[in-house]
DNA sequence: CCCGGACAAGTGGCCCAGCCACTACACCAC
DNA sequence: GTGGTGTAGTGGCTGGGCCACTTGTCCGGG
């Protein structure tokens, strides 16, 4: 094969310094928020220039394998300097529906943790956010923006910050959908009314019904969008049964 | 809400440079394989440093949207500088306990949507999967080898790309807690019966089932691992109820 | 005793000016 | 046409420097 013929590696110093610091934090035996030598220090040790050090640094910092506080020294994330396997696949895109399935798998899970979660403040946050729907429906709008803002403090109040990274991953193709579900006639009040029903549920530590509110919610957001494609389909609330989460106790 | 009191943004410079650089490739309508300008301009013309704009295009580079040729220029890759929302993911670690109920909220959903869309093809990869666990178990092994494929068989019969990438991503993670699970007492033939319990509701094309079945198969694994942090917990497949998921009827 | 301000050291962010290495391209000799 | 040469353009990397922020320490007022 002509294997042998490939392009020649162009190691650039940044990625070798990389390498390096990979290897120093293995043999070190240093842990997640421990602390990494100074920049200065580190160009002086391996004999390179400090910007070449920062560049290693910012590259580490990206990947999110790495914290650096200005003034405060640069410190580990994780326990390994590692990039995730899945940044090397790249490149692939999705269909758009799957935006609907995901969401439905994340929201109503965010739901159930925010039933078992929420404070005091974070009811509040949601109810201001819904404060706002209505405001913005009363004066003839369409409640974009209290839409969003309802997500959002739900998706904060469930603490999970997985679960809202990856939210907000799809955030950009959730909002499309959004926009043009609330265009629909009626739309905008029966939202709001379904958001009421989602607070409640959370409000009560009912984690079982947030979730199911949610899921009812979500097939209504759902269906607008589908009607603009197929407009077969029906089921709204009915096969809506519950979700499986764990009952309505409140953590601890 | 208490919105207003997050942590401050820091932008780093070159992370605005980044941004500057995407602003100019939309509005150039550049495409693949166009030129960039030279670092030195970019730096004047943004008023940065040429560091900043070298750190910048570090950032892309590593993120392989961008290809910079020693005394040749720099490249776009693709025809634009937006990087995969996927990727952003990875960029930020997470707390550890998080995986678990992000697994529950993603694989009943897969369960669900596998009884829906599964094929024969589908069916037999799930069913070859079991049977390679068979025989590790059989052998006297954990069976960790077999559980993988059970479980990226069934993310495979989904056919949701968007949740296949987010499982994938946290794959290393359950990669973890999998081998740990299956070190328990008695772990790897209950999972095993567990698997077949799912694999003949998604041969049903009963997705509530699947769901549900998948949901209690979780629980259990979660729990193996729980015990090993905090010896209180019960509950197994008491109050798994169901999964909200559309009913049985396979798609279409 | 504790709180808060002042101070200094440590450290990251950013910049400047420059040299080197490599590429691209035009030109020239064969 | 082929291949060498020269030159301008451009990225790679350096070293030194200034500034801003964080941290810890010390000290005086309450």
């Amino acid at each position: 094969m002509s294997d042998a013929l490939r392009p020649m590696a162009r190691p650039r110093l940044y990625e070798q310094v990389i390498d390096r610091l990979r290897e120093y934090v293995a043999q070190a035996r240093l842990g997640a928020g421990d602390k990494l030598p100074a920049e200065r220090d580190l160009a002086q040790q391996l004999g390179v220039s400090r910007t070449s050090v920062k560049q290693a640094i910012v590259v580490l910092q990206v990947q999110g394998l790495v914290e650096a506080r200005h003034g405060g020294g640069t410190y580990l994330v994780g326990h390994t300097l590692d990039a995730e396997p899945v940044e090397q696949l790249v490149e692939r895109r999705q269909r758009l529906p799957d935006v609907l399935d995901a969401r439905e798998a994340v929201e109503t899970k965010l739901a159930e943790l925010a039933a078992q979660r929420r404070t005091k403040v974070d009811l509040d946050a949601i109810s201001a956010a819904l404060d706002h729907m209505r405001e913005e429906i009363a004066a003839g709008s369409y409640g974009v923006e209290g839409d969003r803002r309802f997500h959002a403090a739900v998706t904060a109040a469930a603490r999970s910050d997985i679960l809202a990274e990856f939210m907000n991953s799809i955030a950009e193709r959730i909002t499309e959908s959004r926009t043009e579900s609330l265009r629909q006639p009626g739309r905008p009040s029966r939202s709001l009314t379904q958001h009421v029903a989602i607070l409640d549920a959370i409000s009560l530590g009912d984690g079982r019904r947030a979730a199911t509110a949610m899921r009812r919610h979500l097939r209504t957001v759902a269906k607008v969008r589908l009607l603009s494609w197929n407009p077969d389909d029906e089921d709204d609330g009915r096969r809506d049964e519950d979700d499986g989460g764990a009952g309505g106790d409140a953590r601890e």
